[in-house]
RNA sequence: CGGGGUGUGGCUCAGCUUGGCUAGAGCGCCUGGUUUGGGACCAGGAGGUCGCAGGUUCGAAUCCUGUCACCCCGACCA
């Protein structure tokens, strides 16, 4: 019992350290332990629940856009690699190499991908012959390896899970069109299923993919303030296609290069998601990713009639993904264990209940507790988990709100960073120059130029030199 | 990759400064019983070559060297 105590203090603790805080989360709440290779995770059956549902759900809005899933080798021959100047150079640094095959040296090494655009860029290049192949709309379920230093659970490990689209376009627009489209559909995503508002926006060139023309991201602002690139939307032009010969000939006869895009959101987005909603008891999970979304509770189980009610409120919901905990743990243990797993609602049975023919319905998000009729369960279980979601995404938009803040000179920005985490908005030259001085002096990154940039009328926050652009800056993980 | 910290049964840790009996505690686990509206209790039981590799010593969890892993803070990335 001490050292459960212990773990309760160390989460009532979220405020004065909130890394300690998330890492106790990530293992309290069983979404992963760590394995015996440094900076990969074992993703346990709560944390892959979450995965799967997420999954099917952004899977599905893929697909009511005409997305196409395939599957492509985990391994790049290095030449093919190297066929992308940009791109090598920046994934070059942290790829994995495989060296042999059995006890034999490889002719030529292979990289595990750290991501596939050369891969679908070669398969591109024979599978594309005419205008008439066009668009591809591509996707893939996978893991990527990155060799990180530094590792944090789902924020950054050398493995993870993610999907990457890889789409080919006949013009420019279609491929800037497709670009959108699916930074929207994240956007969307965020918002209606996982309850996290995020700002769109172009990255600057700084910050862009390596090999892109344009990158489009998604930020989200966490609870201590520090903002998340949740995913990110890439058009490369036909830079990747010159790279890869891959041509088609157009309706008027004439030879041309496609122009493609790529896009991905990772396992990265459940960090988000403990980051954005989770509180001093644990996890908070947003019903539409709950994977348990009501747990009953009986009170005194052994006595007479108690389970078997209990089993039928849990029968009658059916509908939802809904448990009964018919453990020997006394009910504060159970309580305990349902918050700190995020479980949007329990509902509490006991004797006293079955007699007055009602039972209690507790809010994870609020503790909030209902006392609601036996007839009724299902319907007001309804209301409330679609009540939760929507009041999640409430309060984590008043969050936003209340954490942006805006700066015109550099000692304002300076000072609003360092006093009042959060997204600082603030004009531009749009010289790299300044954007990395404020990284150096302050550690805050561009996060992105929003799509909606208002009037520029002003100066930039580093130089003072007429600005051109508006940025969300913040300090980033 | 820089700075700081930690590695001892499944988990959290004590012991290390000043080397010395059979390496401890709480939790968890197993058996039986009593309990149950915010992390219940009693009785019995199983479980550890002290991260790994060298070295010093009559003797190392403890001292020295190396190495690996994990955590935190910075620089790079999803």
């Amino acid at each position: 019992m001490a050292n459960e105590k212990k773990l309760v203090e160390a989460i009532t603790s979220m405020e004065v350290d909130f890394a300690q805080w998330y890492t106790d989360v990530v293992k309290k709440a069983e979404l992963i332990t760590y394995s015996s290779v440094k900076g990969c995770m074992i993703i346990k059956p709560a944390g892959y629940a979450i995965w799967e549902l997420i999954q099917q759900q952004l899977d599905q809005r893929f697909k009511e856009t005409g997305v196409e899933n395939v599957y492509m080798p985990m391994f790049i021959p290095e030449s093919l690699l190297n066929k992308e100047k940009d791109h090598v150079e920046g994934f070059a640094p942290e790829v994995a190499w495989v060296t042999h095959g059995g006890l034999n040296p490889l002719q030529e090494r292979l990289c595990v991908r750290p991501t596939s655009e050369t891969l679908f860029c070669d398969f591109y290049k024979n599978d594309i012959q005419s205008y008439r192949d066009l668009p591809k709309v591509y996707n893939q379920w996978c893991s990527v390896v990155r060799w990180e230093k530094e590792t944090r659970p789902f924020l950054r490990s050398r493995e993870f899970l993610w999907q990457e689209g890889h789409t080919a376009h006949a013009t420019a627009e279609d491929a800037e069109d497709r670009t959108i489209q699916m930074l929207n559909v994240y956007a969307d995503f965020c918002e209606n299923v996982l309850a996290i508002p995020v700002i769109k926006g172009r990255k600057t060139e700084k910050e862009k993919f390596a090999g892109a023309e344009a990158t489009y991201t998604i930020e989200a602002l966490m609870h201590d303030g520090k903002a998340l690139q949740s995913g990110t939307s890439h058009n490369f032009g036909d830079g990747f296609a010159k790279a890869f010969e891959i041509q088609f000939t157009d309706k008027d006869n004439s030879l041309k290069h496609v122009h493609q895009t790529s896009w991905g959101m990772s396992t990265r987005i459940i960090g988000a998601i403990i980051m954005v909603h989770g509180d001093n008891s644990g996890l908070v999970l947003p019903p539409k990713v709950a994977p348990v979304q009501i747990m009953v509770i009986p009170i005194q189980q052994k006595r007479e009639g108690v389970l078997e009610k209990a089993t039928e409120v849990k029968n009658r919901l059916s509908d939802f993904r809904v448990r009964l905990d018919d453990s020997d743990k006394s009910p504060g243990w159970k309580f305990s264990e349902q918050e700190m797993r995020g479980i949007p609602i329990r509902i509490e049975l006991g004797p006293k209940d079955i007699e007055a023919g009602k039972c209690v319905m507790v809010r994870r998000d609020t503790g909030e507790k209902l006392e609601v009729s036996l007839e009724d369960v299902e319907v007001k279980a309804k209301e409330l988990l679609e009540t939760i979601q929507e009041e999640m995404l409430e309060r984590a938009k008043n969050h936003v709100a209340t954490h942006t803040y805006e700066a015109t000179d550099f000692t304002e920005f300076e000072k609003t960073l360092n006093e009042k985490p959060g997204f600082i908005k603030a004009l531009w030259c749009e010289e790299q120059a300044c954007e990395e001085e404020i990284k150096e002096k302050t550690g805050a990154t561009s996060r992105c130029m929003p799509f909606d940039q208002g009037k520029i009328e002003g100066k930039c926050v580093c130089c003072g030199k007429p600005a051109k652009k508006m940025v969300y800056w913040g300090r980033a993980y």
